[in-house]
DNA sequence: GTAACACCATACGCCACCGTATTGACAAGC
DNA sequence: GCTTGTCAATACGGTGGCGTATGGTGTTAC
């Protein structure tokens, strides 16, 4: 009797390295939360055992922190940098609430780790993510004229609204909404918290 | 040897009842959230065994499903039913936004709760009880005379807002605002999100 | 003052996960 | 072709929680 092997994600015949496994456990982190990432159900999708995995890692922690630390770097390259390049901040600010719009797996993963936010491993790298994309809003703002303080309320408060908004739509799922009201939405959000040009 | 008798948070001398149980519960959740409302820590906590606990339930949901109903009620009747009495609609609004600087439980709950929308007890709870806030500040809106659109949007803007705000002070403790700092944001938020009079 | 009830203790079996230890298989380098 | 290094299987012990079974004790009703 063969060994009831599951689903089989990797093209087998390769052995598994590292970085398969921080991207399984991402993977996992997407779909169901960081309590998921466990270390013999994610060997169980990859395959294998854990005697596998305990060769690569010396924890499940350090797999997590691992995991989030490749997260946290792929995130500053997809999200900010390619915004960095547009110089008008109000179109920037735009350009920022609407490609928010795709991208949803940056955003289930944001939604998934905002609810561990207890969790030691979790906590410092949301901080970081958090405090730059605030201090990035904060920037806009004060491109605009905002006061200094006027700009980092505004920016906590966009920042907010994007954290909650996640949390209502993909947590919640309190309203799915169609296209054409999500970009209605955006729309007010942007009428609403960027000044009229 | 006495048996080590954890910290004894009951008054001793009196046996417990199903509300005990209950507000054992949401003190736990408050402070340590849902997954850490298990019944053998909450009854070493209550100064018990299990024995008690599955006299008065039949289970850990039954527990989790009880309390939470219990916080919805109080909910309702501590946060809502006051404000319903302001007729100005625009009052009504920034009496809300304000008086949530207070209550600092109930906010703590509802941040936990969020965390755990995943849980098949929690998200019905949480979607009624959400529901109701931001029809709330629906009504408010459309009675400011914002179209119904318009009035829908803003009124999941200003929720979107307070639930990121309440995971990014709460749980991601960014900044520990001071009482000054706060009130100025609040103030922000009231002018951006609540037209002038 | 005893019987019934309400509450609680103890002890048990079960499961899921963590981490360790030991051995095995396969490839590359020499 | 034999050794070394890399990845993996198996088997084990430990922890912490769930739920059950059964018996015990204080309180109340009569």
């Amino acid at each position: 009797m063969p060994p009831l092997q599951s689903a089989d994600v990797r093209a087998d015949r390769t052995r598994l390295s590292s970085a398969d496994w921080e991207a399984g456990a991402l993977d996992l982190l997407a779909e169901q939360g960081v309590a998921a990432v466990a270390v013999e159900p994610l060997a169980r999708r990859l395959g294998v055992t854990k005697g596998s995995f305990y060769w690569h890692f010396p924890s499940r922690e350090a797999l997590l922190k691992a995991a989030l630390e490749r997260w946290e770097k792929l995130d500053e390259e997809t999200v900010f940098e390619p915004l960095e390049e547009i110089v008008d901040p109000a179109e920037r600010l735009r350009e920022l609430f609407v490609r928010t719009s795709k991208e949803m797996r940056s955003h289930v993963l944001y939604s998934e780790l905002l609810k561990a936010l207890d969790h030691p491993v979790v906590q410092p790298v949301m901080a970081r993510v958090s405090q730059r994309r605030i201090h990035f809003l904060m920037q806009a703002y004060r491109s605009l004229n905002f006061s200094r303080k006027d700009a980092m309320n505004r920016a906590r408060l966009a920042y907010s609204a994007y954290v909650g908004f996640l949390q209502l739509m993909l947590q919640l799922k309190l309203t799915r909404m169609s296209a054409e009201e999500f970009d209605a939405y955006v729309g007010h959000v942007v009428e609403t918290l960027i000044p009229a040009a």
